[in-house]
DNA sequence: TCTTTATGAATGAACG
DNA sequence: CGTTCATTCATAAAGA
């Protein structure tokens, strides 16, 4: 055996057999190709859109969203592909929310994750989000606060006066925007939209993408 | 060396040592990725150039938020109760977090507080704040998986060994109610935006591919 | 079309 | 500092 590794390593070095990548490394390739192949076919997609109108009303850059509506022709385009649960996950999900004291917990989290990714495709975080999202929900639901009719402000329930300390920070600033507040305007969004992505791609100008790959994996001479 | 030949075969076939490339396989995927990563380039930078003259986003003045495609049948406008960087001011924050100054330092906050409020609304509480947040979430987020797409990697001197590597986005049967059983990746996190595309990988083209690699090179098992 | 509803995700702020 | 809460954003789906 000792002898067949120092073959394999002999043929290796030599490329009489190619080039070895471990699985890692081929899983680390395959993603980037992926994704670019992804990120073509999106501002492709992106630009032929645009190209088709000079008006370019609707059109939000921020996150990706070409309104069908606003645009004559637009295509829709969703840069997000949110998560959505499968009915299996949903309701093993609602099981477990029932039955936990609504704490969610690291080490649980990661169970549930792994058990609801036999069927379908989720990540903690979504198990995450969507517990956070059904605690709050849920609580809000049960004490929406009915608005009296009368003009004192409403009797509300215990533990919701708690809650003023959050919403202490008030911000009366509109006399600032109400005539002039063009040096207030901004794109929303602008960190999770292509105008990020686009300034990600600049860093990477004269970059070498395939220098960097030999040089992540050493796989040529 | 008969005993080597088929050691390495063993090896290669169980994916004790890796995969195995030929030159010319590790060519034609050069040139791929090499492709793709310069039409992403060419397009993100025609779009850029696109979109430099034109403002078709949603904009914010002060703390009021406009949406685009509501103002088309009339100006949606809502107060907002909590303070919202603007552009300006998120990029100056981020530029002093990635300038490595760890420590908020009580004297820095009332610094860079001064300066954002410049640019808008702002108390050293929202500084301090934005700071811890900051942080927080980068922290977590390191720590899940993470696939970096060539540049956009590195920044984010966290300081935090983020050594597991592992994937946490797990492949699992196509039962899913989005409809595309086809899809195989979705890479959570990253900060940068840029996942909102690479979520797009579920789409059929990344998947073929993927696939046409996998027949191709014969790789992953 | 435009509005409403439901919900995954993002984030400022508060808590322990 | 790490978690958690409360609110808001973004969007798909369903109404009207």
């Amino acid at each position: 055996m000792q002898q067949a590794e120092e073959y394999l390593q002999y043929q290796i070095q030599n490329g009489v057999c190619g080039k070895v990548m471990t699985d890692e490394q081929v899983e680390e390739l395959r993603k980037q190709i992926v994704a670019y192949a992804s990120i073509s076919e999106q501002l492709a997609e992106l630009h032929k859109s645009m190209s088709a109108h000079h008006d370019f009303t609707g059109i939000r850059l921020g996150n990706l969203y070409c309104d069908p509506i606003s645009a004559s022709v637009g295509h829709k385009i969703t840069a997000r592909q949110r998560w959505t649960p499968t009915a299996l996950q949903l309701q093993i999900l609602e099981n477990i929310y029932e039955q936990g004291t609504g704490t969610p917990s690291k080490q649980k989290i990661k169970e549930i994750a792994s058990e609801l990714a036999q069927h379908g495709l989720i990540s903690e975080t979504n198990v995450y989000n969507w517990f956070q999202n059904r605690r709050a929900r849920s609580k809000r639901k049960s004490q929406p606060s009915s608005v009296s009719v009368n003009g004192e402000a409403e009797a509300r329930p215990e533990g919701v006066g708690a809650k003023d300390k959050r919403t202490k920070q008030v911000i009366s600033d509109s006399s600032d925007n109400t005539g002039n507040g063009a040096e207030s305007f901004y794109f929303q969004n602008s960190d999770t939209g292509i105008d990020q992505f686009i300034g990600k791609m600049e860093m990477s100008r004269g970059y070498d993408l395939y220098s960097n790959l030999v040089d992540q994996f050493g796989m040529l001479g």
